[in-house]
DNA sequence: CCCGTACTACGATGGCTATCGTACGAGCCA
DNA sequence: TGGCTCGTACGATAGCCATCGTAGTACGGG
């Protein structure tokens, strides 16, 4: 179906990201996690790294969703798949709202984390 | 105590809030709309203020989705309903959240407005 | 006391979504 | 080549969600 050499992956251009898919997308608690950790790897991240608490296939999905709706970048590196955060795209479309889910991400986890002890 | 009426509506305590809820409420488009007027209004707006493309039913189950996710505040005054954003419990618990989308927001929508003609 | 306005509750419906298991494809390595 | 690992595709399923229409409730005014 494609050349062997060449899988690659369909991503949105800049233009193509939508706000509302970019909150749906950080909306589900998966996912916000894995932008989380992506964001603090700072560089890319294979899927396999992530322990996620669902099946393969489920991960998949989720990883479709991230970047289907422009958040982030997948690229194949042999048998892997590597992940990064579109920092850059969405930085330069919404300014300050990835750093301020980010650390709202922090902020909620460290109070949900002090109360429930 | 501002009971105008005896009818009440329930409300999410502030740390009840959880910012997968605000961003799942925020990821819609009507929604996310309605919040951008109330935020640009800056005072309490009626259900009724508010000409969405949808059915009553349909507009007062959003109005349900923005508060119970501890987005919006609502009180009755007579038979109108009024609501007003939740700035402060929300600056709060999640600082620079909703200025980062109410902007981005903004700006995607000078975008599309340009580019769509 | 009745009426109109504003909003709600309920039931239905179609579509999306999160989840899974199984079967498969692509690349690496012995 | 054969097997191993990583990830995909597909089909199924259950739950949620946006939407509607209709019928009903609450409140203020005549």
């Amino acid at each position: 179906m494609q050349n062997p050499t060449s899988r690659s992956l369909e991503h949105p251009g800049r233009d193509a990201i939508r706000l509302e898919g970019v909150l749906h997308a950080l909306s589900d608690p998966l996912r916000l996690e894995v932008v989380r950790e992506l964001a603090a790897a700072d560089c890319e991240q294979s899927c396999s790294v992530f322990e996620l608490p669902v099946s393969k296939s489920t991960t998949t999905h989720h990883f479709r969703v991230l970047r289907e709706n422009g958040v982030i970048r997948q690229i194949y590196r042999g048998t892997a798949k590597m992940n990064s955060l579109r920092r850059d795209d969405l930085d330069a479309l919404f300014p300050g709202l990835l750093d301020s889910v980010l650390t709202a991400a922090a902020r909620q986890a460290g109070r949900l984390a002090a109360a429930g002890g």
